[in-house]
DNA sequence: ATATCATATGAACAGATGTTCAAGTGAAAG
DNA sequence: CTTTCACTTGAACATCTGTTCATATGATAT
């Protein structure tokens, strides 16, 4: 007996055991899944997905960011420490001034696919 | 003079005009880019991954995946009906059973893409 | 040193989100 | 018709999230 039928509502009969059992096998690891809907959540924000498309462009500091999404400088300045902690911008400091850019190709693939399903 | 300079706290100078003006002609829409970051919203959460995942390899009824997932069914159904809301996923039913499936292969391209991102 | 500028950060707040619990469908079996 | 079963739904609740405001940092210039 499972902890959520002692719980009075939890799952009812099985209806399909077999299939069940089966499924189970080829399910990749509780911590692999978390960690891919944690990739999927920070692009999960419009204000993120902006500035990630912003950088598609090109190399930009904070400021220029904040005025193109009109924004304030520290909603954007949170927002790319999130970025920063998921490893998909870098940045490099010149002078008072510090520029952020993409980390890698993969950010342009993810945002590429999700345009693409949205156009059909 | 913008609505944020007037908040007290808004962006200051603009430091790099040319760059901003060039970015701000080759943004797609504000509604392109906020229905993208819906999309990605939805696969930004373990349940509905995990729901889509399993789904991946066979079409399945509401209590079996609750039964894989160790969850509530009630929980389940909740996350199916916002899948199902943003289409990304179908039904039909058979009696009582109701069968749920990927609604298309963008679902498995996507999720494969964001897979490929955490194993490198 | 002091001032200024670009950016970062912490606390506070409002709004969104996911799960649970209890009650409601709707289809089939008795 | 009543019961049972698979599923749905709404309200309540706690948690998480994004923005704002005020303040702090760190680099440059005077």
């Amino acid at each position: 007996m499972n902890d959520l039928e002692q719980k009075g509502q939890g799952v009812g009969d099985i209806l399909h055991p077999d299939l069940i059992s089966s499924v189970n096998q080829d399910m990749p690891d509780e911590e692999m899944l978390c960690d891919l809907a944690e990739l999927f959540r920070i692009f999960g924000d419009s204000t993120r997905i902006k500035i990630l498309y912003v950088l598609f462009e090109a190399e930009m500091c904070v400021c220029d960011i904040a005025e193109l999404l009109h924004m304030t400088q520290s909603a954007i300045s949170h927002q790319l420490r999130v970025l920063k902690q998921s490893k998909l911008v870098k940045f490099r400091r010149e002078g008072k001034t510090i520029f952020y850019s993409l980390a890698d190709d993969h950010v342009r693939t993810i945002i590429g696919m999700g345009m693409e399903h949205l156009c059909e």
